[in-house]
DNA sequence: TGCAAAAATGCAACCGCTGCATTTACTCGC
DNA sequence: GCGAGTAAATGCAGCGGTTGCATTTTTGCA
């Protein structure tokens, strides 16, 4: 069996002579399962020491199953990255008419990043469990790191295919600028004991920051944004 | 015993009544033969399929005491990480007169990250080399971003100590951008084909990127600097 | 030289993860 | 409805990183 994690949900989608049915929507109830009982088993007993054992056993598979539905038992937790991230690759690849590169940016990281998630129910419900989860435990932080690293690079090029012109590296910094302020920002205001909306807040404000060039900090600040 | 990776290299500075001589030196000794073995084999033969039996019998130790010198396999390669760290944090502790937040943080940045490591020997050696294995090796990489998160945290409260009238978040902000904007800017260039000096032109550049705002990104820019 | 602390070692075990072979479940054409 | 073929689930065995514990060796110092 090809691991289901390359197929990803493809196979959701009606049409393409792909086997529909009743073996695909098995499929995403298990898949559910393992997540919610994964969240749940991390923040009762902590991640460490919840095993994939005591995950599969709960979600009714073998152990050896677990790895067909995602390749390490990190990756249960982010679960809905594929998904954000092509959100914000989607809006990358429509830049409305005269909008500058630095403002199509902004707004796509705050469609997708920012956003709660509406359409998605799942990843609405365990948003506040999981960046819980993540901060506090370092295995945790470090992959979602390599995920958002792997995801920049992605999006830089898709900000350079919206505007040829501007350099590639140049591209790359400008997301890594953006993203590298909203993520250091967010999670000092988070370690500072501020609640979720104060963190988006700071997360908002790091990007104006971002747009306005880090030389204006220190000055009293031409026309500051909100 | 305790392990080693705490008490860090602070037995090798002379005074305070720590024992001073020849155990010193053996135990920097075996640690220089283990990053110099590891960094071999790695190159050789790839990460993964080096184990630590086959580094710590190279280093002529047992591989139980590895991890008296290094938490992790992965740590092997990060041994100068304090040292840099410090060494920007030392920048950032004394400000110019009248220097702007932003001027001192990237003279800090240009200090520490971008420096050849002219003092540490062993750094400047293994340098390329280690960039290469960082880059081909995801669970190297996620490693090296964590590290470099948690540095960005530190930077940022060292930033808001230099100026105690700048808010920490926005301090946070500050640095996060302009350490993402180089790193993205690098792997992309890297990625590209770059060599090394193009490379450190490249991050060079997306720092003074991030000074003058990105809004300044798409127009005819307002005197580019160099 | 002898003693106490530090370091190195050996041993056993846990757990994440993988490859392989086997069995079970499902889908589709007839 | 049934059989063939494919996808999925499973069991098993093993590797390797990591840790705790008990033991032995080494080192610094009186």
């Amino acid at each position: 069996m090809q691991p289901l994690h390359l197929l990803a949900r493809c196979s959701t989608l009606p049409g393409m002579g792909g086997t529909p049915g009743w073996r695909e929507t098995k499929k995403q109830r298990t898949r559910h399962a393992l997540i919610q009982h994964a969240v749940r088993l991390f923040t009762e007993q902590g991640y460490e020491a919840t095993t994939i054992a005591e995950i599969s056993t709960a979600a009714e598979i073998s152990p050896r199953t677990f790895f067909s539905y995602f390749r390490t038992k990190e990756d249960v937790l982010f679960f809905d990255h594929e998904t954000r991230m092509a959100r914000a690759l989607a809006i990358l690849a429509e830049p409305r008419p005269d909008e500058a590169p630095a403002r199509l940016l902004r707004r796509a990281l705050l469609d997708s990043v920012l956003a709660e998630s509406a359409d998605n129910q799942l990843a609405a419900e365990l948003a506040t469990t999981r960046t819980a989860l993540v901060n506090a435990e370092p295995a945790l932080q470090a992959r979602e790191l390599h995920l958002l690293f792997a995801t920049q690079r992605e999006l830089a090029h898709a900000l350079h295919g919206a505007y040829p012109g501007l350099d590639l590296v140049d591209a790359a910094a400008a997301v890594g600028a953006m993203v590298g302020a909203v993520t250091i920002a967010a999670a000092t205001a988070r370690a500072a004991g501020d609640d979720e909306d104060a963190v988006r807040a700071a997360a908002r404000h790091a990007v104006d920051l971002v747009l306005d060039g880090l030389d204006t900090l220190g000055r009293p600040a031409r026309g500051r944004r909100r």
